[in-house]
DNA sequence: CTAGGTGCCTGATTGC
DNA sequence: TGCAATCAGGCACCTA
């Protein structure tokens, strides 16, 4: 599933391909794909647009245009963004397709039909609650421990909360966590300074590399960037998906349980 | 206010 | 073998 790393990775490729790149037309092939306005008024006037740029906002892609309105793209469970030649076969997943004016078009695939496109005036309505970007400069270890001591749940949990910090999901929490010797259910509130300290370094460190390496497709899972390669990171992810395998710091066999409802795996001997 | 539960979805996996 | 049931999971939405 796409999360910050892939959806930084998908901006970039963007940028670069569709900067300065027009709206000729809109096909919606499951109109609830398009959140907002309604399928029919994006159909009618998204075309003569142009994009100014492609950006990330936690896991939004973001398609600055002119007339500063944005697109955001949220590509949720099995979402994808790719850009292809007009004589490309059409996904049998396609659910939006954008037609340039160039002739290419830019696809939105996406199975479980979980992903939505918000074109607005005021970006700020979708994307005002989210919290810190994790990987920004004035985001710091200092204001990271002040929102962590404000709440009292599990770990695991409030890091998957995008209005606490944005752009994790179940895979980069896993691993951030388990590189800060942190135990998912261990209680916000109770982390030391510096237990706050290298909760937030291991999450910065873990998505950097993640960023590096083009983000993470696992075998079963269909993320790929805008022209349709996987990303690299699978092989690095120490915890995720590897119940039963020795950790690579102790050899104590990785545990998978269920918090909330998530699929959670972690050390048992390396996490407190 | 927060915490917890449910629905949205379909492809893959499991069970009989 | 074939079919049905189950599971996965981010987020909006609901209730307590």
């Amino acid at each position: 599933m796409p999360e910050l790393p892939e959806v930084e990775t998908l901006a970039t490729d963007l940028r670069r391909l569709l900067t300065g790149a027009e709206f000729k037309s809109v096909e919606v092939l499951w109109p609830r794909s398009v959140a907002m306005p309604t399928a029919e008024e994006l159909v009618r006037q998204l075309p003569g647009h142009q994009i100014q740029d492609v950006s990330r906002r936690g896991k939004f892609l973001v398609l600055s245009l002119s007339g500063s309105s944005a697109l955001l793209i949220h590509l949720r469970m099995s979402g994808r963004v790719r850009v292809e030649p007009a004589t490309a076969p059409v996904d049998s997943h396609a659910r939006v397709i954008f037609h340039l004016a160039d002739g290419r078009r830019m696809l939105f695939s996406d199975p479980r039909k979980f992903g939505r496109i918000y074109w607005t005036a005021d970006a700020h309505c979708v994307l005002g609650d989210l919290g810190p970007e994790p990987l920004d400069d004035d985001f710091t270890a200092c204001d990271f421990w002040t929102r962590l001591s404000a709440h009292k749940g599990a770990l695991k949990p409030l890091l998957l909360n995008q209005t606490v910090l944005a752009g994790l999901g179940n895979i980069y929490t896993d691993e951030a966590l388990f590189a800060a010797g942190l135990h998912p259910l261990r209680k916000a509130n109770t982390l030391s300074v510096a237990e706050g300290e290298r909760l937030y370094h291991a999450i910065r460190e873990v998505l950097q590399q993640a960023i590096w390496h083009r983000g993470t497709t696992l075998d079963d899972e269909r993320y790929q960037d805008a022209e349709g390669r996987p990303g690299g990171h699978a092989q690095h992810l120490r915890v995720y998906r590897r119940a039963g395998q020795p950790c690579l710091r102790c050899g104590t066999p990785i545990q998978r349980t269920v918090v909330g409802t998530r699929g959670t795996y972690f050390c048992p001997h390396c996490q407190h």
